[in-house]
DNA sequence: TCTGATTTTGAATGTCAAGTCAAATTTCAA
DNA sequence: TTGAAATTTGACTTGACATTCAAAATCAGA
């Protein structure tokens, strides 16, 4: 559902999907109970691609460097392609508008600079290999951020202790 | 504001924002413009508090990587403690109930474990180092998932190179 | 062609949450 | 103590969807 993708759950109306489906929101209906089935059998279907075809990564005769590397690969091309909206993201514009949305990005952005700075003087000073600067800002940054969804208080270790090993774990990527 | 954390800022109503702020909701509208703007100023005086923060570590004396160690750190408590909802993720069990949600779970888990048992062969026959698995795991998923929300089709990069190279660097934390 | 079954349509309905507002309450300075 | 300004209240309005449904259109086999 690349609408979904798109707008983001809320925001899609089934006359959206419809529209998207080239059919009318009755028809729609017709085949999907409501909204959150045709939602869940989607996106039920994108997973399970994704698993086969990780499994047939995973049955093939590689080093295992070569096979985590192509699963990885995979995975990313299915994220891209809006194969797998493996996650539901929500983007800053579908949640702001017009002056709000540019200041919010403004922020965004000022914070990715900083972050980048960062990393261009490690590189400057010898400290850190060369690197392709954005995409390595948006790795650390995605892996990051993306503890909202997973943390839970009750794992077992502290967040000062997951912060300090996610942050060694990343560091790696520049040493 | 937590309680969009929780419940994604479709499915927050006014109501939800107003009994957190101990409040009700005609009280809230004295305070604010509309919904969009209260999200927003929260959300823009979170994303200015973390970049002073981030400020001051660069302002810091230290080494690079212990400088941008540093950022990595405060940044990761922010966004667990909530205080920056930097991005604004939907989790699965605001879109799906019940039976759909456990099913949808259960994918992700299977999903999960297969990449899981690709880096315990890589541990195990020595071809990565020793890592806990789990936050690794989470790391890169995360790193991966997140280019939902950032790839353009814009960019210089083929979808493949991209995914190439994302790879890669990634791969460089288990090397 | 006819006919029953499948599918599509779009108008009608119901619900829920955003946003409004006049009245009630609280605050506080003189 | 008093009254004007600030704040809070909750009932009300409104609009935007999700969902329903009876009627119309399409299809497929006899």
């Amino acid at each position: 559902m690349s609408v979904i993708a798109e707008k983001g759950y809320h925001a899609t109306t089934m006359e959206d999907i419809a529209a998207k489906l080239l059919m009318t929101k009755g028809s729609v209906y017709y085949y999907f109970k409501d909204k959150e089935s045709l939602v869940y059998e989607s996106h039920k279907l994108l997973l399970e691609q994704s698993m086969e075809q990780l499994q047939n990564v995973l049955a093939e005769e590689l080093t295992s460097v070569a096979k985590l590397r192509k699963a990885m690969v995979v995975h990313m091309e299915n994220v891209i392609t809006g194969r797998t909206d493996f996650f539901i993201g929500v983007k800053p514009d579908q949640v702001f508008e017009g002056e709000h949305l540019q200041e919010i990005l403004h922020l965004r952005n000022q914070y990715s600079d900083c972050m980048n700075r960062l990393i261009q003087q490690g590189m400057e000073d010898g400290s850190f290999v060369q690197v392709d600067m954005k995409i390595v800002n948006y790795i650390i940054l995605g892996a990051m951020n993306n503890a909202v969804i997973w943390y839970s208080p009750k794992g077992s270790k502290s967040i000062e202790e997951l912060a300090n090993s996610i942050a060694d774990y990343l560091l790696k990527i520049l040493l």
